[in-house]
RNA sequence: UGGGGCGUCGUCAAGUGGUAAAGACACCAGGUUUUGAUCCUGGUAUGCGUAGGUUCGAAUCCUACCGCCCCAGCCA
């Protein structure tokens, strides 16, 4: 459970990381701000935090982010712990509350202040605002920004103290005002708000920030992996600034990491948009089941091993994806199918006389489960004259393909008989408003087999119940609510059908939190809450798949189409002369610009012809192989070892891929002929040797030869890599192309298959 | 127009230079079925945003271009 064990790229880190000792265990936290009600959202992060943390064997705590007063309550503390609990997973002793954490906080930040690295800054919102500056533009410095250690010192404690008034002055670290990171210009670290605090009451009249507080809790509770969601991608400078510059003690020191949220068409989860939606009362609550918060879930009926496979199966990534929410009903579907007892309740009664019936009620047992599920279980159902079925499954004019109930035609009643049409009643309107049918006695349960096509579900009128059953579709008619409107007007106004419908007698006895699958009409829960003994209320998990009515085509996301790929006018070379220079050695424009971009390697192409003249491939070499591996600017002085390397790989003593095993060592001054000689790196060229080899692989792999000889050029690929990994990767590459033809006996084999072709068509 | 990210099937997603580009949902076609459900079988990307380049070999490396997301709260 939860253990997702599939791969992504966090795992990948940390298992990196923990093979290479930089981390011993993995602890990880999920840090949710008690001001509101946790969503699906959320459920990725909590099975993500702790479903890593168990599966590594490390630790998970539950912290609560309470770094601002406003909206924060133990109430909702409480709620979030509940459905992290609900979700499966236990946190153990490690429940903690950023809150206390404030006094630890705020001796770093007077730290911070002695050491010059923050200052108290008393500009007002709006100034602090202007000095900013934009994204294009650099900040400035407010008067307040070069005041000394001391004067901020005491300010900061006089805020503390409370002697000023809310938003009088903020504490600022001094980072970077011209930074093109927005989150470095000298950050707001405290601010002054004179409310008391659910849980430090009126102790603080100052509040740390979220950027602040986040990674020196972290690095306090000894987090190694601070996960968090794509939008903080521009935080992880700051988070690492604060960790290296106060002494938490923290090794290793926690580092953050961003995944994609999880996003859902038809559904909205900004916590703005979800209050929006219970305050004007578009929903019953925070926990109506159309909600997508854990509590409407819950509430709706779906079990939270459903919302755990969901996270697992959606996997984490970096890249922003809105989820089909057809995915996660077939998920609920799978994990009721086997929780749910089958049995009957018609949603939209139509009156059903059988004609020929003059027995008293029949009681059937009819099984809870289907037969190939091997489970044990009945109950009685009773089958009399006057039954109800549902009005979908009459039709007096049937479309082609319809297999349930229409004039001349049979069908069976689900667990009781087959029966005919004999005639029906409509209205003024039109409306059908009973059938008749005859029953054939010999029929009976599942006594009979019958040649009909279709079966249909049905309750006797005057034993079944009538039952407030509510049916759900999507909150929302359009797939991104808000996108085009204000997202109120994309609600969809049927997501909400409450019904009378007949139930059969046993399931009257439905406890509230019981599932059901009302056969061939979907999943049921009876309402924990408005269900009474007796009387139960029924909510729709999830509908069953109906391939018979086509579910109208869900709108997808629109996601803007990519311009197909126009070719837009290539920038000139930084260095027009020099640029022109290179191409009248033959050298094509893209290459002679990257070379050119940096006047260091241009120096150094022409230090590396200098001793091995062939600009073209010095050039290619460089920009391919050289530079991508190098850090920093490739030195000068390293020209010489990397001409005798290229001389090397052009003069076949080397391959491209051997040489980039020497190349990280000719950058530091390495001589690659040197390095060769001690790796045993030498070319494998031997003709004989390399067709030994491959030949051997061929007979090997009788399979893909024949896929090869079949006409797929590209199983060469396959052979050639079997050659090169035969030769640690020491063949050379033409040579070793060349065995594989020989041992396939390619070209022969195509010129035979050729010849036959022509001659076929030339028979005919 | 600054910076940070991201583009692999309708939707998610694996893939880290060599076994014809995993898997799931959706979709299509069959089979089983007293639920048009479940279950089973098969199909579905000659190609990884586009265009060039490097390489024996590129989704993976290089270059340019295109598109989408994030950052200018005393929110988190």
């Amino acid at each position: 459970m939860a253990s997702d064990t599939g791969s992504n790229f966090i795992r990948t880190r940390i298992d990196s990381e923990l093979a290479d000792g930089r981390v011993q265990q993995v602890v990880t936290r999920f840090p949710p701000e008690p001001n509101g009600w946790p969503h699906i959202g959320h459920a990725k992060s909590i099975c993500l935090n702790f479903g890593l943390a168990a599966s590594y064997g490390g630790r998970c705590h539950l912290r609560f982010d309470d770094t601002n007063p406003e909206g924060e309550s133990e109430e909702f503390a409480q709620a979030l712990a509940n459905d992290v609990r609900w979700l499966g997973f236990d946190w153990g002793d490690h429940k903690y509350y950023a809150s206390d954490y404030y006094e630890q906080l705020y001796v770093w930040a007077e730290s911070l202040i002695e050491r010059g690295l923050a200052y108290v800054d008393e500009s007002s919102e709006e100034q602090i605002r202007a000095h900013r500056g934009t994204v294009t533009e650099a900040g400035t410095p407010t008067p307040f920004r070069d005041r000394s250690p001391a004067d901020s010192l005491d300010r900061f404690r006089r805020m503390r103290a409370g002697e000023f008034d809310d938003g009088a002055m903020v504490l600022r670290a001094k980072i970077d005002l011209t930074s093109n990171n927005m989150k470095m210009r000298d950050p707001l670290m405290y601010r002054i708000k004179k409310q008391s605090h659910y849980r430090t009451g009126d102790a603080w009249g100052i509040y740390p920030f979220y950027d602040y507080a986040h990674c020196l809790s972290d690095a306090l509770e000894g987090i190694t992996y601070s996960l968090c969601t794509l939008e903080f991608e521009n935080n992880r400078e700051l988070y690492d600034w604060y960790v290296q510059h106060v002494d938490t003690g923290a090794d290793p020191a926690p580092q953050q990491i961003e995944f994609a949220r999880l996003a859902l068409t038809h559904t909205v989860t900004s916590k703005r948009k979800l209050k929006q939606l219970v305050l004007e009362g578009h929903v019953s609550g925070w926990d109506d089941p159309r909600m997508p918060t854990l509590a409407g879930l819950r509430r709706r009926g779906v079990r939270p091993e459903a919302v755990r496979e969901l996270c697992d199966r959606v996997g984490v990534a970096r890249a922003n994806s809105t989820l089909d929410p057809a995915l996660f009903d077939q998920i609920i579907r799978e994990d009721l199918d086997a929780e749910a007892p089958r049995v009957m309740a018609v949603l939209d009664p139509l009156p059903m006389v059988v004609e020929n019936w003059d027995a008293d009620v029949d009681w059937i047992d009819a099984p809870l489960w289907p037969s190939e599920f091997g489970l044990e279980g009945e109950r009685p159902i009773p089958f009399a004259k006057n039954l109800f079925i549902e009005r979908a499954d009459f039709k007096v004019k049937p479309a082609k393909g319809f297999k349930r109930l229409a004039p001349g035609r049979s069908v069976r009643l689900l667990n009781g008989y087959v029966v005919t049409y004999t005639g029906h009643e409509v209205d003024a309107d039109g409306n059908v408003t009973q059938v008749r049918v005859s029953h054939d006695p010999k029929t009976r349960g599942g006594d009979a087999r019958s040649k009909v096509s279709g079966s249909i579900h049905w309750v006797a009128r005057d034993t079944s119940m009538e039952a407030t059953v509510r049916v759900y579709d999507r909150l929302f008619a359009a797939a991104a609510p808000g996108l085009e409107q204000d997202f109120l007007l994309d609600l969809n106004p049927a997501s909400l059908k409450t019904l009378t419908a007949r139930i059969e007698p046993a399931l009257s006895f439905a406890e509230g939190g019981s599932h059901w699958q009302f056969i061939r009409a979907g999943y049921f829960f009876a309402d924990v809450q408005d269900s009474e003994p007796g009387k139960p209320v029924f909510n729709q998990v999830v509908s069953l798949k109906d391939s018979w009515k086509k579910q109208e085509t869900l709108v997808q996301a629109r996601k803007a189409a990519n311009a197909p790929g126009k070719v837009g006018d290539k920038p000139d070379p930084l260095h027009p002369k020099r640029a022109k220079a290179l191409r009248d050695l033959g050298i094509d424009e893209d290459t002679a610009r990257v070379l050119t971009d940096d006047p260091a390697h241009d120096a150094v192409f022409v230090a590396v012809v200098a001793k091995h003249a062939q600009p073209e491939s010095v050039a290619k070499f460089l920009v391919n192989e050289v530079i991508p591996a190098a850090e920093q600017a490739v030195k000068l002085d390293v020209a010489p070892g990397i001409a005798a390397l290229l001389a090397m790989v052009d003069s076949g003593k080397l391959t491209t891929k051997l040489a980039r095993k020497v190349l990280a060592e000719v950058l530091t001054g390495g001589d690659p002929v040197a390095i060769a000689k001690r790796d045993g790196l030498t070319v494998v060229s031997d003709s004989g040797e390399l067709l030994a080899i491959a030949t051997k692989a061929v007979a090997d792999h009788p399979e893909e030869a024949q896929k090869f000889r079949d006409g797929n050029g590209r199983m060469m690929g396959f052979f050639v890599g079997k050659v090169m990994k035969a030769t640690g990767g020491k063949a050379d590459g033409k040579a070793a192309k060349q065995a594989v033809e020989a041992a396939l006996g390619t070209w022969q084999d195509q010129m035979v298959q050729i010849l036959n072709e022509s001659k076929a068509s030339d028979n005919k």
